[in-house]
DNA sequence: TTGACAATAGAACGGTCGTTCTATAATCTG
DNA sequence: CAGATTATAGAACGACCGTTCTATTGTCAA
């Protein structure tokens, strides 16, 4: 093993193996993605990832890779556009640890109608929503109303709570029975094309 | 070990282990998450949730818990609320595989400014951008004009690319130079509170 | 060309892996 | 209660694991 050597090439094969298996790999299936003929090529290239960290070990001596399903995160818009390559990023970001705090809670549903547009949840759009959490004022709810479940905002008026759409199109509504809460939405995803 | 057991609970146990391990249990670790003092139960659980298609394995024989980082993805909210205890689920989705494509040309940036509210991206949202992908017409792209990087619409007028806001304060752009597209926005991720 | 050093190969180690086997304990059945 | 059945324990296996050691090859400078 060189002194230096291609660590972004390097990264970007065990990433790939990481992806493709969801394991790392063993040391002797890192020397087979290099092309090695020996594992000890295989335990030179991990030990220089670790020592520059890039990659570390379990308390079981296990490798980690986390960090590398993530994407890059960079910084802002207009604050001007950082070049990925370069190393000015924030941070990386794995979406589905960013998005969802309690997994066996949460559940994607798609969106259909136009009631909450004017809050930029389209037609079309996923919305995450968290069920067992009692909504706040403000919030985005999914809810029943007479047998349907739609999308609206959880607001209170005189101690009661009303159900407004992002639309002027669609009247509050005020529940006359007890109100079904599905959950709440804590995230919008959109994904073109 | 039962013929049937709580299957639920086992998963979800397997499935703590991989999120905050970044890699499938060995038996001797399930062993230890079911309390039990032989590896010979942990090997029974392994083979009924195996047998019953909650869990593979390798080619080599190494365990695959794939699926279980994703969240449940159920059915339209017009369409009906979905119970997501009961098994009406659509599909389980990874966020992450869901909507990056290419790992390596894709990176996150916070939208500022309110160029792109019509449709549907906000201040504070988050957008995916693909780089090195040509922009087709319609296209959101994240462009530079006036040696500052916003969000807009990629379109053509007379043969010549046209920046155009969805925000009627915006005027369209016509580049007079050559223009600068920094990549392709392929989603719009927005999380609340 | 020779010597020094870096990179890879290859063999060998103890440990843990998944798996199987047999033994014991718990539970059910009649 | 007896006997059968099921669940768990515990020991043992070969295979592969990560790691270390030594040998070989390749590269460069003098």
């Amino acid at each position: 093993m060189p002194r230096t050597f291609d660590r972004a090439g390097a990264l970007k094969k065990l990433r790939e193996f990481y992806r493709s298996h969801h394991r790392p790999p063993s040391f002797d299936e890192i020397r087979e993605l290099f092309g090695y003929r020996s594992k000890n090529s295989a335990f030179w290239i991990v030990r220089r990832l670790i020592e520059s960290g890039f990659l570390r070990k379990d308390p079981k001596g296990k490798l980690v890779l986390d960090q590398l399903t993530g994407v890059k995160l960079l910084g802002s818009v207009a604050a001007g556009f950082p070049n990925p390559a370069e190393e000015e990023l924030v941070d990386t970001l794995n979406l589905d640890e960013y998005l969802i705090r309690h997994p066996e809670q949460t559940f994607l549903v798609k969106v259909t109608g136009d009631s909450m547009i004017d809050a930029g949840i389209h037609e079309g759009d996923l919305v995450l929503v968290e069920r067992g959490r009692s909504p706040k004022e403000g919030d985005i709810v999914i809810a029943q109303v007479d047998r349907e479940w739609t999308l609206k905002y959880y607001q209170k008026k005189a101690g009661r709570p009303v159900l407004v759409a992002a639309n002027v199109k669609y009247p509050p509504i005020v529940p006359r029975e007890e109100l079904t809460v599905g959950g709440v939405v804590v995230a919008v995803v959109r994904k073109y094309k």
